[in-house]
DNA sequence: TTTTATTATGCAATCGGTTGCATTAATTTT
DNA sequence: AAAATTAATGCAACCGATTGCATAATAAAA
């Protein structure tokens, strides 16, 4: 038992040369197809496994990417992971994954982790409050591929995958104003990071394109977490004029600020109505069901480390492209509709 | 540029030997220390990042540990690799994360790809439908540890880490009988898996407890999706004789089965009390709050990954140990409370 | 039949650390 | 001062696959 069985096993068996059976087994164009099948034959027989550590010192290639997320147990996170889990086990790449715990100091940490590792190349969704790009230097100083996804370093160069944004916040502020609502909220995370700051810029657009007046102290800058749902509903309990509507940029912040709302005998979407975004499995099974905006999470994944294996496999150039934008949806559901108060 | 430092660089310019400069980074006693203080400064000023591949190689170690898990994108699941990844990181080890999709043809696929990986442990959670134990064997045969989580299988003589189901089933149980409810169904997953059927146990036990007659019909089997908690809600709203309490294996699919019963006219507590299983976020934001038992996810994913790492440094011996049980408790909230009606 | 392609295989160096077994230098014991 | 320990470093083989450059064998062209 125990013992590995190497190409030098097969080659003596077979009285060829390792030279040979390696370059059978990878299907080398200049190895004889009966010798391709007798050594492969052997090789099943043998119940030989190749050494990939002797592959990549050689080949000084490690199959592996980085992946670096804020958190892993998010819904949207764990979804992308999910997807990219899929398709790089296909492709037969290996995935490192790290959490940065939406801190730059274990981003740095994190990417430091990944070059000595040697990344093929690294997949990033940046922390909440990373602002440098210092730490991602060496990555292209070496010429490994670097993509952002979801949460993107903009000015960077490196390709990004998103979605638009935008558009979703645009959407999801016009459907409310479309239902007859004029006083919308705006709750939001950190506004350096893109996905927030762009769903604020739809949401001005869309708040102008009906005149309405932007106020900014209509735009809440929190951690979009359960405790912050809570927070802004307790908030918005206080105001002398209340909102009549709320758009938050997380759909379990959404649910945790409506439940709470309802604890102050504030009901949705009588008294407020609220759209979220993420389409989070949480959204379909509260009441009111939430209206929000789909985010195609795993997709994103899939796409994420296709483009990167494409790219490592030289099959497409990433250089060229510079942004990857997956569709996304309004869902409306019941949070967010006008009732005639009967 | 993008010239690697190698040992032999290091040597070379301190006009040592390549086995001195390993020895030094490697704090091997042998040294001297200013000659470790020489080498390490030297590294460091050249930049110099170790080769894992030519060490694992020589080594015949991988520093990796692989996990299969039947999903990445559950509340529980992400969590207990967010744990994980947070040991494993620390520790510097690499984690190779695949996810059998609740089958065991894809769990048989990823155990082939771990075992070609040479992954120097492996951490399982298994599959709803996994019978056979079949495709662990090569790992025993070769002396890799193998340790399940959370889905364990069970007279493997592998080491387990687990809650104790079969406490939660008791405990919540014995919550709604105390709270005066006497008909209650219990929503659990495939009973092959221990998860689910010592939580049964539990169940039964209270009910036997307090001398209430098991009734097999009132033991459910679903996928404990959202679907399923949609599907139970409109099979109790057919039932002529209604349960006044749900015991369901997971929050998710309790949160579901709670707002379809809702839409049904069919209020939590009043009508039906529900308790859920695994404290996810979901159990807090909805209304009314779920009772729930809190599943140590994060630290199952540590304790896990720690006695693995343990292990393969020889720090203690696993095959002593059979079974961890991580402490689980009832969080009570409102979907459970018997209230009078006024 | 000789020369030239073409095809198939082998040789041997290489990737970069690691480690058993010397060897040398420094220190202690007799 | 000679012998025996101890401490510090070096030599060289090794891990297993890959690949540029022969070389041998066969087929095709001259």
């Amino acid at each position: 038992m125990g013992k590995e069985i190497t190409i030098y096993d097969i080659a003596s068996q077979l009285q060829l040369s390792p030279a040979t059976v390696s370059r059978a087994l990878n299907n080398h164009p200049a190895i004889n197809e009966k010798t391709k099948v007798l050594i492969n034959a052997k090789a099943e027989e043998l119940g030989y496994r190749s050494n990939k550590f002797a592959s990549n010192l050689r080949k000084q290639k490690t199959n592996t990417i980085g992946v670096i997320v804020p958190r892993l147990n998010s819904y949207i996170m764990s979804t992308v992971i999910a997807g990219m889990e899929k398709v790089a086990n296909d492709e037969g790449f290996n995935l490192i994954i790290s959490q940065s715990l939406e801190s730059q100091r274990k981003e740095i940490a994190n990417t430091k982790t990944m070059f000595n590792s040697r990344v093929d190349g690294l997949l990033v969704s940046v922390a909440f409050d990373t602002d440098s790009f210092e730490h991602f230097q060496p990555f292209l100083k070496k010429k490994i591929p670097l993509i952002f996804f979801d949460r993107i370093f903009e000015n960077s160069d490196c390709p990004n995958i998103v979605i638009d944004n935008a558009k979703g916040g645009y959407e999801a502020t016009k459907h409310l104003i479309e239902q007859g609502f004029k006083n919308i909220i705006h709750i939001t995370g950190n506004l350096k990071r893109n996905v927030y700051s762009d769903r604020l810029k739809g949401y001005q657009q869309a708040l102008s394109e009906f005149e309405i007046p932007f106020k900014s102290d209509n735009v809440w800058v929190t951690a979009l977490s359960l405790e912050a749902g809570k927070e802004v509903a307790h908030r918005i309990k206080a105001l002398p004029i209340k909102p009549d509507a709320l758009f938050v940029s997380s759909d379990l912040c959404a649910v945790s600020c409506i439940a709470t709302l309802k604890e102050l005998n504030i009901t949705v979407p009588n008294d407020i109505a609220v759209v979220g975004f993420n389409n989070d499995p949480v959204s379909q099974v509260i009441s009111p069901k939430l209206t929000t905006i789909h985010y195609p999470a795993k997709e994103m994944g899939e796409m994420a480390v296709k483009s990167m294996i494409n790219h490592l496999k030289g099959n497409f150039n990433l250089d060229a492209t510079n942004t990857i934008t997956l569709r996304s949806e309004l869902i409306v559901r019941e949070s967010s509709l006008f009732l005639t108060h009967s």
